[in-house]
DNA sequence: CGGGAGGTTGACTAGCATCAATATGGGTGG
DNA sequence: CCACCCATATTGATGCTAGTCAACCTCCCG
């Protein structure tokens, strides 16, 4: 457990002003967080199922599943975390978890007391309106994956997923081509997709031979953005990664 | 377009208090808000993707429909919506919409302009955080919804279906029985399920025959609670529809 | 250098989609 | 009040997508 300095709070500062507009005071309450460092390691639970939390979890380098499963015991994972995520910001109005999390690689996380949010909130009211909003954007993230999953074939699901991690990570397209670290196993993207291993095997094969994209153990390699988009069906709109300044929100007023 | 009275903004207070603390100033705030009810009939988005809101609506009788749909055109509901919800209270915070919605069949809903939802939380701060966890409990739902269309077969996502509508319109259980309206196609099923409606047709027969559930076209009849449970996997949890009062949340502190 | 997790491939199967034909029933106009 | 009509429900036949089971490979880490 290590004391980190409120730069590290940097990045998830970012996230809210791109969406919402904050006072300086506003500002400094985000970046005056405490704040503890911790690493989590894959395939191990952080936050279990069930489990009444009193933190919310910051994600600093790695990335974290959220997972649910049905009573067979597979599992599903029903929003993927990227650096800069809070990754159980609903906690802070829903302590009790829903879901687990677990890293899909060893990750960086930043803990940060329900008290304290609780209390940046209470004195800048215009707080909560703005992480409600940010949890209402992973909301839209999962939304639109219902339709993928309910309503797409495998395919569709693969690529799908590829090109909103790309977007999200905001990987730079040049010349048609991008990349960018994905270090998750085959076995993980199924469980995103509702499918099986095997069959993402099969699928990640066709998109290397028709040179759309190679997947490998830690990066995706895209190799046309612009057929993988086709591919997946891929309408950016829902993530909301590209609101112009003018448009973004304020809604308790400015002094 | 008729003006209300307060106590049609009754369920939606209840629904609310069942979760949340609220003084008698900030229910009153929420009795206080101005409405307009309106008739929205079926198989018509009374809101559009993308379009620009600027009120949020409260289901007071029917049902109604989140509607997102993949670029084929094939439709998927991510959400059902009972009387007391408010249908989109997310666009309070995100105002362009993100899915469709649209009645499942004939329903009355209260409009209540933006600007009034976001003057009473201006003025009692300790509104936005609980309409923000009434907004964390649909996501809930929404993410069981993944998890069922991803990982579950059709038997049992129908099953789960009905146990949840079922839970959440607080239909009685008598002597392992219970029935609720349910007015909607098998169409509509197939839609929330991410099935055809012909599947739909064949395992609702099944249910029929093993002596489970009826499923008509304007109710539903339950006729093995426990058989119904077990065949959806279902366990209500994860709808916070049973908190105890003392379990329930206040974040900004009474004075 | 050995072990284990994860990746790859094949053979077979099952669940659900698709297409198509017919039945039903509730709402409407005459 | 009846007849008609359209949306919905129902049922059958067939095919495809993805799951299952199983074997083997490969790479990384200790």
């Amino acid at each position: 457990m290590l004391h980190s300095e409120g730069r590290n709070l940097q990045p998830f500062l970012e996230r809210l002003t791109a969406r919402s507009v904050l006072t300086r005071e506003e500002q400094q309450a985000i970046l005056s967080l405490p704040t503890h460092a911790s690493q989590v390691h894959a395939n191990r639970d952080f936050v279990r199922l069930g489990e009444t939390i009193d933190h919310v979890s910051l994600i600093v380098s790695g990335m974290v599943g959220r997972f649910d499963q049905n009573s067979e015991g597979s599992s599903q994972i029903t929003a993927i975390h990227i650096p800069g995520d809070m990754a159980n910001l609903h906690s802070v109005v829903q302590p009790q978890a829903t879901s687990a999390l677990q890293a899909l690689s060893v990750a960086t996380i930043l803990s940060i007391p329900h008290c304290a949010v609780r209390a940046a909130t209470a004195q800048h009211p215009a707080l909560a309106e703005v992480l409600w909003r940010d949890c209402m954007v992973d909301a839209a993230i999962l939304s639109q994956w219902v339709v993928n999953v309910g309503r797409c074939p495998a395919r569709i699901r693969i690529a799908h997923l590829l090109c909103e991690m790309a977007v999200r990570l905001k990987a730079p397209i040049d010349r048609g081509s991008c990349s960018f670290p994905f270090r998750v196993t085959q076995m993980q993207i199924a469980d995103a997709t509702g499918l099986t291993s095997v069959h993402v095997n099969r699928i990640l094969r066709t998109f290397r031979e028709d040179g759309l994209v190679d997947v490998s153990r830690r990066e995706v390699v895209v190799k046309d953005w612009d057929e993988l988009v086709a591919a997946g069906n891929f309408d950016p709109g829902y993530l909301q990664n590209d609101i112009n300044p003018e448009e973004r929100l304020r809604i308790v007023k400015l002094l």
